[in-house]
DNA sequence: ATGAAAGCGCTAACAC
DNA sequence: GTGTTAGCGCTTTCAT
């Protein structure tokens, strides 16, 4: 081995430092990191010297030490509330795809609702010195805020955050896209659609709840008390929910759900309890995961895109970040949702038009 | 603001560091970092009296400072190849539940299959100085591999990996899982069974194909080569393949499939094409992820557990990277498999054994 | 057992 | 424009 010492410590120095490139390349030090961080001040002919020497040496920047002496790591937080819900993946990487580009290294982190989870990720997030954090809980623990925003570094919320300097908001349109769905269904017909929440301690369901009851309101449609389940946004309360409707003295004709992965839950258990979906009931989902479109039926859900979210999150994070940043003023960012419909929605049970009903007869003879 | 300097900078310093520590308790910074390190030596009097500064001042030790000067960053990388694929989430969520808690922070990419990313992805993990890599693609790129291997640091890859001093390997009983599949399909009377495989370039995904043939072989069942349709791990490709098998002049009584994303898509093609699963064709999956008990019939499947592989790639990567390690010499670690098996397989259409058929009827009775 | 001091690799202030 | 130099916060010799 070619360690020098016969150190059983494991200690791996860089196998080429700034010096070398600088010596390689007869300038100092001081040229070599304005030439690699390109400080346009450099003598072009010094910088290509330099850059020669660094492809020769195969040098790499050592951003520890960068780190340590700028104060500045590069690296941004993202706390997602679980990762095995399938609609985080999807937002991490398209996060992802957008920081690391733009220079920044993503520190993912999962809070799975644990505040035990949740502390050890913020002490591990401001331990590695991370120069921001989006938070994408969609409902954040007080306990976790709190933490977070004594170190008054940049901060991205969903939905709602403190009123304070560097702390920025990403607004999600929940009315507009769960009025679209609402107003679907009245459209096709439906007069009595239920509602399963997910976890209410988040204000991101709340919000999705009371934009269901309102757009109900406004068309004058009453909801019975009873037509509202409370879910928690995986497929298991989903199902739970679901055959709790199900067990009512009238299935209601639609149901909306506060997120896929519920609309999953209740496919499942309507399948289970012999009830077939859209016929007798039109489920319709919220997120649109990429799982939503390969479901049987297929999903109609309102879709609240990853990569807007991700974009506006990665933006609202640099312009805390980023004293000179153009939008470093800007401290809200609005996200659109839209209703996507697919075959899981359709007419109520037994009010099928008749010309619909007759295409749909020639269908069914051609596939038996 | 209580920045000293009115610089635009964003330059952060530690609120607290050692220094002020080591004021508070009246000793030497050297005494600081040996009692924060709980290193032995250092008296228990002092040590007391250490910890009490460190918690009124509520010192957190400063990481990059530390990776600098001890060459360890305690990083260590995860490198997935689609982390929208389900299971992945899933082993990465377990992988951090162990590695964290082992003093380890986890910086996960995934590869997508594009060697550009792959290639920025390696550079910016040694760029941040990981400690070594899981590589838990199930199936290396070339390219990726030298890379990698260039910089001799401790290296994890499933399956097979060179044959070098600071690489291990997770040896997945692929066969095992596969054949007690065929073996259950075959026992309930299945000898039409079709294979769908993921890209062929996979090691891994070459030897499920393989131990498909084998488990066939051993059983004296031929595997016509139309029953062997490519897929790529993804429902889409699922479906593609199911289609193509469903345009066959006979449909097969059973298809397995070299993962659970893959099956996904061919129960959704099959709908698609009006044959009921598992009445006219079984279908077995492999992975067992979270979603596959949620699917339309629960999905039977080979159960390679996270948890499983988590823990072995863990275990394996700190028996590389720390030296004193007690596994520190071995460089195989075996991960079982094992079949589940759910509605989603029965026996062959036509051949449901009277007793059987008779107690399905009055099942069926009892639910319309 | 403890402290003083020498860096780890780099950036930024300052001098020229 | 370029080089010199002083640290960033910490670990680890090396004396004591």
């Amino acid at each position: 081995m070619s360690r020098s010492k016969s150190n059983t410590q494991n200690r791996r120095r860089a196998l080429v430092s700034i010096r070398d490139v600088a010596r390689r390349a007869r300038v100092s030090i001081a040229t070599v990191s304005r030439a690699v961080n390109r400080v346009s001040s450099v003598d072009p002919e010094l910088a290509k010297r330099v850059w020669k020497a660094v492809e020769e040496t195969g040098y790499v920047p050592n951003t520890q030490a960068r780190a340590l002496v700028s104060g500045r790591s590069h690296l941004i937080g993202l706390i997602v509330s679980e990762i095995t819900n399938p609609f985080f993946p999807e937002l991490v990487q398209e996060f992802e795809n957008l920081a690391v580009p733009q220079g920044y290294e993503v520190m993912v982190g999962s809070t799975n609702y644990d505040p035990g989870k949740t502390e050890s990720l913020i002490r591990r997030m401001l331990q590695r010195n991370v120069d921001g954090v989006a938070v994408m809980t969609f409902g954040v623990e007080e306990e976790l805020v709190r933490r977070l925003v004594e170190r008054e570094f940049p901060l991205v919320f969903v939905d709602a955050g403190p009123d304070l300097p560097n702390i920025r908001v990403l607004k999600v349109n929940y009315a507009g896209g769960i009025r679209e769905a609402v107003q679907h269904l009245a459209a096709l017909g439906h007069r009595s659609i239920a509602f399963i929440t997910g976890p209410l301690q988040m204000r991101s369901v709340v919000a999705r709840r009371d934009a269901f009851l309102t757009s109900m309101a406004e068309l004058g449609i009453e909801v019975p008390a009873e037509h509202v389940a409370i879910g928690a946004h995986t497929m298991e309360s989903g199902m739970a929910a679901m055959e709790q409707l199900a067990a009512l003295p009238e299935l209601p004709t639609a149901v909306v759900c506060s997120n896929d992965m519920t609309a999953i839950g209740a496919l499942h258990a309507l399948e289970r309890t012999t009830h077939s979906v859209p016929k007798e009931i039109s489920v319709v989902g919220f997120d649109d995961i990429h799982l939503a479109q390969f479901m049987l039926p297929p999903l109609t859900t309102v879709r609240m895109s990853c990569k807007d979210l991700a974009a506006a999150a990665v933006e609202a994070l640099r312009a805390g970040i980023e004293p000179e940043h153009p939008k470093a003023g800007v401290k809200e960012w609005q996200i659109p949702t839209r209703l996507v419909v697919r075959q899981s929605s359709t007419f109520p049970r037994g009010t099928l038009p008749a010309i619909v009903k007759q295409a749909a007869d020639r269908h069914r003879a051609v596939r038996v």
